[in-house]
DNA sequence: CTCGGGTGTGTCACCGAGTGCCATATTAGC
DNA sequence: GCTAATATGGCACTCGGTGACACACCCGAG
C-alpha cells in the first residue's frame, strides 16, 4: 500500500466528488441555462447541501473553469524554457499554441464552449482568466535572459498574442468546431507577425 | 428657450441627479473600496432609498462605467465613414486613437482607472463592455464598401487593435499619467501592424 | 473497547446585489 | 384646480456567498 494511498484517501473521493458534480452541473447549464440553474438545483439534483457545494466550489462560475484552473504556471515555465535566441512572437506562437490544445482536450465539449460564448458572466470570468494569464506570460517574456524586452513591448506582444487565440476560437465556433485549431492558430500568428 | 429645454426638464433633472450619484459613489469608492462600500452607504450618502438608486443605475458596476455608456454606435459609425481604399488597419489606428480620447476625457481621473485596475468585477466589466464594442466594430469594419474582409481577419484585426489599447493604457498607468497616450497608441499601432 | 481528534456534512443565520409590487408624493398638462 | 403620468420609498423576495455551530464518521492511541 503505497503512501499516496493513505495520503490521498481523502483526497481521491474529494476530487471524484468534485469531478461528479461538475459534470452534473455543467449539464443542467447546458440544459437550462447557466443563469436558470440556481446552486440550489444543482446541490439537489447531487444529493449535497448548498454548502457543501461551495465547499467544492468557490463560486457558481468556477464550476464551468474549475478543471482548467493552474496552467498558468506550466504555461510560464514552458516560456522560461524557450530558446534563449527565440524571436518573443515565436515563443507566444509555440507555447500558447501547445497551451490551447491542453485546454481544449480537457474542455472539449463545444456546448460548454457555446455556454461560456453566451453567457456574459461566464464570458467575464474567462476574460479574467486569461488576463491573469497574460500578466504571467508577459513577466515570463521578460524572465527569459537577454530578452531585453521593456515592459511595455513584452505587454503588447502578449495581449496581441491572447487576442489572436481569442479570435481563433471565435473562428473555430463559427465553424462549429469543423475545423483545425492548430491551423487557424498559426494563420493568426502569421497575419499578426510584429515588426522585429 | 430652447426646444430641450422643455422636452427634457425631467430627463435634465434625472441626469443631474444621476451625475451626482455617480460622483459621491465614485469618491466613496476610491475613498473605501469598492467591495467595501454598499449601494446602501452610497443611498444614504445621497439621501435617496436604496431602491432609487437601482432606478438611476442598472447595477452597481454600471456607476463607474455609466458615463462612458453609448460610444459603441459612435465609434461604429466613425469607422463605416472612412475612406474605402484605407487600409482597415489604418482606420482602427485612427478610430480607436480618437475614442481613447473622448473616453479619458470624460473619465480623466487616474484614481478611477486605478479602481478599475485593482477591482476584479471591475475589471471583468471593463472586459465585457469593450468586447461588446469589439463586436460592433469588427462588423462595422466588414461593413465598408468593397472592404473584402472575411469575418474571420476582421475579428483578429479587431481583436488585435482592442488589445493594442489595452497595453497602452496599462504603460499609461505604469507611468502614473506622466506620459502621452497618443503617443503609446501610435507606437503600439506601428508595431503590431499586419502583413497586408 | 473506548476515548479522543481530525474531517466532511447539514442547518441556520446572515449579508449584499438586484427585482417586483404597491402606496404615495410630486409634477406636468389641460 | 383637477387628472394623469412619473418619481420615490418601502417591503418582501430571490440568489450567490460566508460564518458559526452541531453532529456523524473514521481514524489511531491508550
Amino acid at each position: 500500500m503505497k503512501a499516496e494511498d493513505r495520503a490521498g484517501l481523502r483526497e481521491r473521493t474529494r476530487r471524484a466528488v468534485r469531478a461528479e458534480l461538475a459534470e452534473l452541473a455543467l449539464r443542467l447549464f447546458v440544459e437550462h441555462g447557466y443563469e436558470e440553474t440556481t446552486v440550489d438545483d444543482i446541490a439537489a439534483a447531487a444529493g449535497v447541501s448548498r454548502r457543501s457545494f461551495f465547499r467544492y466550489f468557490p463560486s457558481k462560475e468556477e464550476v464551468v473553469f474549475g478543471d482548467v484552473e493552474d496552467l498558468a504556471d506550466q504555461v510560464a515555465d514552458a516560456i522560461r524554457v524557450r530558446p534563449a535566441d527565440e524571436e518573443p512572437w515565436t515563443v507566444l506562437h509555440v507555447v500558447l499554441g501547445e497551451w490551447e490544445e491542453k485546454i481544449h482536450s480537457a474542455q472539449r465539449n463545444p456546448a460548454v464552449l457555446r455556454l461560456i460564448e453566451s453567457t456574459p458572466a461566464l464570458r467575464a470570468r474567462l476574460h479574467q482568466k486569461r488576463d491573469a494569464l497574460r500578466g504571467r506570460i508577459t513577466d515570463a517574456l521578460r524572465d527569459r535572459p537577454g530578452s531585453g524586452l521593456d515592459p511595455f513591448t513584452a505587454d503588447l506582444l502578449t495581449a496581441c498574442a491572447a487576442a489572436a487565440l481569442d479570435a481563433a476560437g471565435r473562428e473555430w465556433l463559427r465553424h462549429d468546431g469543423t475545423i483545425d485549431r492548430r491551423e487557424l492558430i498559426d494563420h493568426a500568428f502569421a497575419t499578426l507577425a510584429p515588426r522585429p
